[in-house]
DNA sequence: TTGTACGCGTTATCAC
DNA sequence: GTGATAACGCGTACAA
């Protein structure tokens, strides 16, 4: 059973010291001379070396490794956040170790100091719970630090996420505009997640700016109780006198989207006559009948932004203060806001 | 910047010998005293130590890693079953690292490198090429491998996946029964990847078994060709005289599901009357109008079964034959293939 | 430009 | 039971 080749192997087969080697492989080819380097070159195509990056990473705390903690790594949005994590990793040669919470807290600490264990140089985090004082002490560490979507209270640390006063603002601009006078707001229960507090605040502020009338309903129960508090919504009978005027829903993430439309078709209600708008653009969200309006994040552009703060961190030096990167999402208008249809 | 503790300051705080410190983490507790075990437990806590995986990687070969090659992360089949992976690994003390290669062969050479140069203590691909060379040396060398879905020829390795002469026979019957007799099966091409080789063989195999007729379109080419070929199939006239037979479309997997759900919207098809059936199920497939019927794959299961096999190689033995674990799919029955309808 | 010697944090081996 | 010591594979002063 043939062993992978090590650092001296190369360095025998070569003809070289093993400090030649590393400077090959550490690329700082510059610094031998050619015929050393190809020596080396051919050395270690034969025998098929690759430099152990566990021995690197002992050495100088260079793992090239990333660490990414999702909460819940079935949300399409994760993923395509992760997508774009994952190439800008490639693209640094650093490698990405992934760990998904599940939205559990307890699972949350478990996996953290799972990656703090294997030495990662940098951690991306979409936190389920409020590990503020684990990630407190790995930033006084000198940790670079990252905060995804969902910012976290005590800890300094870059956030990278939506813009989310913008969002509702362009939702509320979007529904007003297409003629929806009355706005039911569903969410799932924004305690612990802060873009879910952001969005419902900026909601409730929005609503009077706009001299629209609105109400939030929290997600807690069933898909029953959903269905009635949305039915009891469009059926009661209009305030003050004033006309009846057309209501619309708007939906917090994708997965509130998935099930008011569930709700929605399950009351026979019809699209665009009901306005329906969600943030979060999914697959299936042109398929349903006349297409769901959605407010589209740039994923890819964020999980980029997440590795590119992770490196702007001046390593050990904390210094830097804490910066947000607040990214703009994208309307996509379809039949589900029109009331002409 | 407090550096994190190691092993022998701990072993200096709790009066005792590195090798002690090792054995208390290593999980021997039993073959230390209880006084012993106590005063490491102690000095541990209060120096908040944690064993560093790097370091013990380098010495045994025990990374504690285990590496995941995904062919296309945003694939929620390919999610779901990293979620079933992840839940084993968790359970195991393992570590994932996961990488993706968007399709791309080469990538899949590079990350696999990559994951090799972390000494991964297994691998679980769900290959996009065909890197049979680079992984036939690596169960030389020792390395547990387990193929996910896509078998690959020249690899003695196992295979964790669907069933899919079971998927496309409980398929065909289940379409022969809601009295179906013409089919279309619709495909992504199927010369790199194993299973739609199998399940478009069986296919053809199965139409002449159950007297059926039927087809197969491999998509290539935009959605407009795609449209144009299942309106072809839709509006020709019945074959040899006999009346007309209901027909349907079989997708074989949730991309196609998408592709097909929006040719046959965007041809004003009244699902049901028509056929829809796909393999795999999406959040989605219940919300299109009468819904659409899928098969599911156990997709938790084939993950942890990965993890399985895995963990059940011999480790350097290389004599353990490979192995096939073939999972059955559950058919979702819903409006898009009911006649009555 | 090239080579030598040491240390990174841990585990395995062997004494006590 | 417990402890000293030698690896593990590599980076890096430092010397040549």
């Amino acid at each position: 059973m043939p062993r992978r080749a090590t650092i001296i192997e190369v360095a025998r087969e070569a003809g070289a010291s093993k400090t030649s080697v590393s400077r090959y492989f550490a690329g700082e080819r510059d610094k031998l001379s050619p015929a050393l380097c190809e020596r080396i070159a051919a050395a270690a195509l034969r025998l098929d070396y690759r430099p152990n990056q566990m021995a690197r990473g002992l050495k100088g705390g260079h793992s090239r490794l990333i660490g990414m903690l999702v909460a819940d790594i079935r949300n399409p949005f994760s993923v395509a956040v992760m997508h774009g994590v994952e190439r800008a990793c490639r693209e640094q040669g650093l490698a990405l170790l992934v760990c998904n919470t599940d939205n559990d807290p307890e699972l949350e600490r478990t996996h953290l100091a799972l990656m703090t264990s294997y030495q990662v140089e940098g951690l991306i985090i979409n936190a389920s719970g409020s590990p503020d004082a684990e990630l407190q002490a790995l930033t006084d560490r000198g940790l670079p630090l990252v905060l995804l979507d969902r910012e976290l209270g005590a800890v300094e640390a870059d956030l990278v996420g939506l813009d989310n006063a913008r969002a509702i603002d362009l939702a509320l601009d979007h529904l007003a505009e297409q003629g929806y006078g009355e706005l039911l707001y569903l969410s799932e229960p924004p305690e612990r997640a802060s873009p879910r507090r952001e969005r419902l605040t900026r909601f409730q502020a929005g609503l009077t700016a706009r001299r629209l009338t609105g109400e939030a309903y929290t997600m807690s129960g069933s898909d029953e109780e959903l269905a009635r508090n949305i039915e009891a919504f469009l059926t009661r009978s209009a305030p003050k006198g004033s006309g009846e005027v057309p209501r619309a829903l708007l939906c917090a993430n994708g997965a509130v989207t998935l099930a008011a439309t569930r709700a929605l078709l399950r009351l026979g209600a019809r699209l665009g006559k009901t306005g329906l708008m969600g943030i979060d653009e999914l697959d299936w969200c042109a398929l349903i009948d006349p297409g769901i309006t959605t407010l589209a994040q740039p994923t890819e552009a964020i999980g980029q932004q997440a590795i590119a703060s992770l490196l702007a961190k001046p390593g050990n030096q904390a210094d830097a203060k804490a910066r947000q990167h607040r990214f703009e999402p994208r309307v996509i208008a379809r039949g589900s806001t029109r009331l002409s249809g």
